[in-house]
DNA sequence: GCCGTTTTCGGCCCGACTGTTTTCAGTCG
């Protein structure tokens, strides 16, 4: 098994985002720039090890790599460093690239301050504009130099700006959306933006409102529950802050280019300038207003979205798509993916109870899935090494299994099947022994300590813990916490290789805060030919809803229903298992 | 620097907003 020490698609999408700013603050024409950016960002969601790409000669297979950045990836890995880059780095400050992340200055009047004034760091800047000389530099007026102070005062160009898990951004923009649907029946009113798209978390919120009378619907917005300020109003819309601080996007616009409005404001970006790209090729000029057709120099309007995507010559893309991964290309072959529903899960895999760290009974557990219409369960409570007394003790495991066994039979209509989410140990052993694993219906394995071992390490105790043969499944694989934890260093195409070779399962793990695997990540293992499990994790009953979140990412990793484990009958699900 | 059912060269998405401007460049999403 070869687990080196190889470079991460981040840290070198990272290189060639600096070396675009770098070539940038060069001076180089605007489409050179774009190029690296387009590359870096093709690098950084690759689904596999770009390094490894590369390695075989084949990372020109990434769109928007070429001869040039191909060179330079190989440069990076061998070296640690791209050569232009340090060169570049002998005439541009380091420090001037944190300049350009200040808002309203971008690489032209970065340039100049460093030409004008000498600017080459932060610091440098904000002694400038606290002496007021920022003004000494032509186009730099007194409200510049008041927004730089503004600006550096929150700590711009260091820290990334907070995003809102998509849990509450949906809950926030749905009850947003009921109160709009509520004040007027008879409008269309949608939730657009990364919400709609599903991502992992959200800047702001984006709604979008076909309305006969704008200024009734901007007065019933402004004391809707969620809304603690609105900032600024216009007959276009309007913006606000809710109670989370989370900022809100309103736009009106006429019934007859609804459509227009919505495909514009869901996004993504990068989905909408390829869209367009792909449109100017064929004379068609698509903005929020409408579709320009050079041949006959009209703009037509369109109601829905499935008309938008109709006169560009494809099928209406579903949101979790749009994200420039090859989903045009596929709907203009009629080749998009059936994705998988949320109608489609008949059982969910992965909970706990009061016997580890839940606040459910077995059978409260049972009755609220039996609600949701699944015809399975799962109870996997934590194994015995969990700690705090929170995990089933190796002698409670069998009193564990009995009273699932006493569950079935007072409950029908759903069957509970006996699990555990086992923990890895450091060295990729499982902490109950194997007769005792014999027993259950169900194993997840998942690590929940010791995160600080190499990648290496980390591999290989996965793999090992893959390669048991009572492991059905592998819990949150990669550990991350979105926003707050990064994942643990793993290398995931072997990961992936293992769990094909071997029939285990890898969970998509449907907790907000998780949802891992990643699209990114669950879309390579699919390809790779494993099989996914989504599972809610839930630690109290009203968390089985947590569902919707993990059908989200597989929905975003493009799974059909077949890629999806627990899609199927529990009696198709007992053939995967191993024995 | 990348890329190709009009191209291996000549293009490269679209519009709003802002501030500093006598008509627009730069930035942002």
């Amino acid at each position: 098994m070869g687990v080196a020490q190889r470079m991460k698609n981040a840290e070198i999408a990272d290189a060639f985002d600096e070396l675009g700013i770098l070539y940038e603050l060069d001076g180089a024409v605007v489409h050179r720039v774009v190029a690296y950016r387009n590359a870096a960002k093709s690098i950084r969601e690759a689904g596999v090890s770009v390094a490894e790409m590369a390695a075989q000669g084949r990372a020109q297979e990434l769109s928007g790599v070429g001869k040039t950045i191909a060179e330079k990836i190989d440069a990076l890995i061998a070296d640690g460093e791209i050569p232009a880059a340090r060169k570049l780095k002998q005439r541009i400050p380091e420090g001037l690239v944190q300049v350009t992340r200040v808002p309203g200055l971008g690489p032209k009047r970065t340039r100049q301050l460093h030409a004008e004034l000498g600017i080459g760091s932060l610091e440098e800047l904000r002694q400038a504009a606290e002496q007021g000389r920022l003004t000494d530099a032509p186009g730099f007026g007194a409200k510049a130099q008041e927004k730089v102070l503004a600006a550096l005062a929150v700590g711009a160009g260091e820290a990334p700006t907070a995003r809102t898990l998509l849990s509450t951004a949906l809950e926030v923009g749905e009850e947003l959306v009921a109160g709009l649907r509520a004040h007027d029946p008879s409008i269309e009113v949608e939730l657009a933006g990364s919400a709609r798209r599903h991502a992992d978390s959200c800047k702001d919120l984006d709604i979008v409102v076909a309305a006969s009378d704008p200024e009734a619907l901007l007065a019933a917005f402004a004391v809707l529950d969620p809304i603690d300020e609105v900032t600024s109003t216009g007959s276009a819309g309007a913006k606000a802050v809710t109670h989370q601080g989370l900022p809100v996007d309103l736009r009106i616009v006429p019934r007859e280019s609804f459509g227009n409005l919505l495909q514009h404001f869901t996004g993504s970006g990068r989905h909408n300038e390829a869209l367009r790209k792909e449109a100017v090729r064929r004379g068609l000029h698509v903005s929020e207003y409408g579709v320009l057709d050079d041949a006959n120099g009209e703009t037509a309007a369109f109601r829905t979205e499935e008309e938008v995507y109709a006169a560009l010559g494809m099928p209406c893309i579903p949101p979790e798509l749009r994200e420039n991964r090859g989903e045009l290309e596929a709907a203009r072959k009629g080749d998009l993916p059936k994705l998988v529903r949320l109608g489609d899960i008949r059982g969910d895999l992965h909970m706990h109870t009061t016997a580890s760290d839940g606040r459910n009974t077995i059978l409260e557990m049972a009755r609220a899935a039996k609600e949701r219409g699944y015809g399975y369960i799962a109870i996997t409570d934590h194994s015995a090494s969990h700690g705090f007394g929170n995990g089933v003790a190796t002698e409670d495991l069998k009193i564990q299994i009995e009273k699932v066994a006493k569950a079935n039979a007072k409950l029908d209509g759903i069957e509970i099947l006996a699990g555990s989410e086992v923990n890895v140990l450091p060295d990729g052993s499982l902490d109950y022994a194997d007769d005792l694993l014999d027993e259950l219906d169900w194993v997840v394995a998942s690590l929940h300590t010791s995160f600080s071992q190499t990648e290496r390490e980390l591999t290989e105790r996965m793999i090992r813990a893959i390669e048991h043969p009572a492991v059905d499944a592998i819990g949150h694989p990669t550990g991350r916490l979105i926003a707050r934890r990064e994942p643990y260093p793993l290398d995931i195409d072997a990961v992936i290789e293992a769990a094909a070779r071997t029939g285990t399962l890898l969970e998509i793990n449907a907790n907000p805060n998780r949802r891992d695997l990643d699209d990114s990540y669950a879309r390579a293992a699919a390809r790779g030919g494993v099989k996914l499990v989504v599972d809610s994790d839930a630690h109290g009953a009203e968390r089985l809803g947590n569902m919707r979140f993990g059908l989200a990412t597989a929905r975003r990793a493009w799974l059909e229903k077949d890629d999806v484990a627990n899609t199927r009958t529990l009696a198709q699900l007992r053939q995967l298992r191993k024995r």
